[in-house]
DNA sequence: CCTACATATCAACGTATGTTGAAACGTAGA
DNA sequence: TCTACGTTTCAACATACGTTGATATGTAGG
């Protein structure tokens, strides 16, 4: 993920309804959420709700795939992914003491003990 | 660090000038750099790099002192471990396999080999 | 084919945001 | 104290952004 990329992503997190969306996302799993519901969830219009999630595409950190008459939405793990990894890699450039505390919190939670675990 | 906080670090660095300041900042180290320094490596005006700074620092993402008649600005890393840190924490949400390959890419890397990653 | 439903697109509006130039503030040295 | 330097603040402007209402697309059922 280069600094582009990176721009768009933090640019698209940088926004009430776009963070929360993609926190209820995240939450959800890759069973996704029709985009009715999310608007319902996030609450706003639905054409509001579109525009954002345009962006949120274009960003890379959401996907979505037609069910019927309905439009889920998905979080897309793999750009997450990308972001954590480079805010890690400019933070750890000459000081690992930032990503450590991270990384232990991570390891102290229940998500990620040894192996990998469910939802 | 709750939504509202990491929305501020979200906005703060979906901003060009803003990213390549933080950047800077990160890979410079603690001791950081002078404000005017800072404008003349992101390229814009000092004025206009006051605003920015400002907006980085509500953010809690840089701190700044002042030495003689330069202000010294550097990275606040403890703001930006929380950012990773709620960043993770959301994508562990139900889906631990994001983090996973972050926390790999990390160890594998050079900041992290050893001691430093494991509490 | 027609209707109802779910979502997306478009134009328009108000507001927030980033940039600029001028001026003020604070600090150090002569 | 005066001047020079570095940084910040202020007002003004142009533009981008998020929201709204109306309209269009696409899908399923009768």
């Amino acid at each position: 993920m280069d600094e582009r990329q990176a721009l768009a992503a933090f640019a698209a997190l940088g926004q009430e309804h776009r963070l929360r969306v993609v926190r209820a996302l995240v939450t959800v799993g890759p069973d996704g959420l029709a985009a009715g519901v999310l608007a319902e969830t996030v609450g706003i219009a639905g054409n509001n709700l579109s525009f954002h999630l345009k962006e949120l595409s274009h960003a890379g950190l959401i996907a979505s795939r037609r069910e019927g008459k309905s439009v889920i939405y998905s979080a897309a793990y793999a750009g997450l992914s990308d972001l954590v990894q480079f805010l890690m890699r400019d933070c750890c450039q000459g000081r690992p003491e930032v990503c450590a505390p991270a990384v232990a919190a991570l390891e102290a939670s229940d998500c990620n003990t040894g192996e990998t675990a469910h939802a």
